[in-house]
RNA sequence: UCCGCGAUAGCUCAAUGGUGGAGCAUUCGGCUGUUAACCGAAGGGUUGCAGGUUCGAGUCCUGCUCGCGGAGCCA
């Protein structure tokens, strides 16, 4: 039998139907009974009478713990009062499994206590919503990349190196071979198949071994990464912004009932369209110095440095050409200024930071190779990335968009842990 | 790693160095329209761990453990 869900109940008005759920939350007043059901698509209130139903259906809606499994007969009918619109006039009521002692009541409760019960913490309504956000922005990402003939392309997970050489990475014994490594990108990956298919991405968990402790970081977080041949720096963001529209229009066009519920603000999301206003590094610190922040040049973007330039904006805002030294090896110098790197990052608005990476790569191999050696990178682990340059290299560009900063930042969240469904966090493995 | 804050009932929190309480949850009773329902009653405690000061420590001191907020690092 085809079961039918909560948020299909519009075709169902006027039918005597049988749902099943959760109990999310039950009231009862003498002779009349509520019980509020879940099923993971919405809610439904179901009302028993007690001379609409047998004495053993009305006594069995009492004993009803908040969460046991359910499975409640009756008719749906128009409610304006009730937040979906619908309600069920209940006839019968099954227990599929009993729940007592539910430990996430509808009161408050503190962050620790809701992380040690994330199993059972997905089941609250924000979290719901978010799962199901976070599940449409994955959805538009692949729509976004596929429709434009990108090949979705792995990236291994076990690396024998690091790939960028600053992070701390978590280390493994690997059989005989010596450590192996969890990737923190599959970014040098995808350039090996862009050369291979034109255009790539990979989409899959990357690992941060740095003690970061602060509400935009884990240590185990989802990265999305295109690579494209034959394309430049201004590519690259002509590709950014088209994405990140893309993305945050079909979230606003497809999750309007989520949004409500964590009663986001989505005026500033509707913003979101191309194009996105373009700045360079230099620009960003001029900003900076009206504002007061006493900011060397020369020096990386910190986490209130962010804030304070996408203040400026209504949408995110690119910021192009960083100093090459706060930036990775493969990152294309500027042929206008060799000080600058042809790279670009992305910040959100409202102070949720970078959400995108990205650059032209260097495409000489005599350059690269001084790259690797000014970083002190061993260049045995780099031979098969430098075969990219020897057999024909191409200008190419890419850039990674972290996925659990883009649905913090989409969901009005205030910390990353609430965007991935068991988040990994410097003081916390479980559940 | 550094700075700051915290740990008391299942949960969220009170308690001037002097008999550890409340709300929610649970159990029982009441109520025919509740929206975190409401009203009445009951049960529920090694005050994170180990020391110390004191006639007396949840409260003061030292160390440890766990967590939270932020910085740095990064997406």
């Amino acid at each position: 039998m085809q079961n039918i869900n909560i948020k299909d109940l519009s075709e169902y008005v006027g039918q005597q139907i049988t749902l099943k759920g959760w109990v999310y939350n039950k009231r009862a007043s003498g002779k009349i009974k509520f019980v509020v059901l879940r099923d993971g698509t919405g809610y439904l209130q179901c009302v028993y009478f007690k001379g609409n139903v047998s004495p053993e259906v009305f006594e069995l809606a009492d004993k009803l713990g908040q969460e046991s499994s359910i499975e409640v007969t009756g008719m749906i009918k128009d409610e304006k009062r009730a937040p979906g619109g619908f309600e069920m006039d209940g006839t019968d009521l099954k227990i599929i499994s009993e729940s007592h002692d539910y430990p996430i009541t509808p009161k408050d409760h503190g962050i620790e206590f809701l992380m040690d019960n994330r199993h059972l913490w997905l089941r609250s309504s924000k979290q719901v919503a978010i799962l199901r956000i976070r599940h449409r922005i994955i959805k538009a990402i692949r729509d976004f990349f596929d429709g434009k003939g990108f090949i979705l392309m792995d990236a291994p997970i076990l690396t024998p190196s690091a790939v960028e050489g600053t992070s701390t990475l978590f280390e493994t014994e690997y059989f005989d071979l010596g450590k192996a490594y969890l990737t923190q990108s599959g970014q040098l990956y995808a350039e090996a198949g862009a050369m291979a298919l034109g255009k790539v991405y990979t989409f899959g968990p990357t690992f941060r071994a740095e003690k970061s402790k602060t509400r935009r970081h884990l240590t185990e977080f989802w990265m999305v990464e295109p690579e494209v041949a034959f394309a430049d720096l201004n590519d690259n963001m002509d590709l950014a912004e088209e994405f990140l529209e893309f993305i945050v229009q079909s979230v606003i066009k497809d999750m309007a009932d989520e949004l409500k519920i964590l009663e986001r603000n989505t005026e500033l999301l509707k913003n979101v369209k191309r194009p996105l206003p373009r700045i360079s590094y230099d620009e960003a610190v001029e900003i900076l110095k009206k504002n007061g922040i006493d900011f060397q040049w020369g020096n990386d973007l910190g986490g209130t440095d962010e804030t304070v330039i996408s203040n400026q904006f209504d949408r995110p805002v690119m910021v192009h050409r960083y100093p090459s030294e706060v930036k990775a090896f493969y990152m294309k110098r500027d042929p206008q200024n060799e000080k600058l790197a042809l790279a670009v990052d992305v910040l959100a608005p409202e102070g949720y930071g970078e959400i995108i990476g990205g650059s032209q790569r260097e495409d000489n191999l005599d350059f690269l190779l001084e790259r690797i050696k000014e970083h002190n990178l061993p260049i045995e682990a780099f031979e098969w990335y430098l075969d990219l340059r020897k057999y024909g290299s191409v200008p190419h560009s890419g850039f990674g968009l972290g996925l659990e900063r883009t649905v913090s930042w989409i969901c009005g969240l205030d910390h990353l842990r609430e965007a991935i469904p068991f988040p990994r966090l410097i003081y916390r493995k479980t559940p």
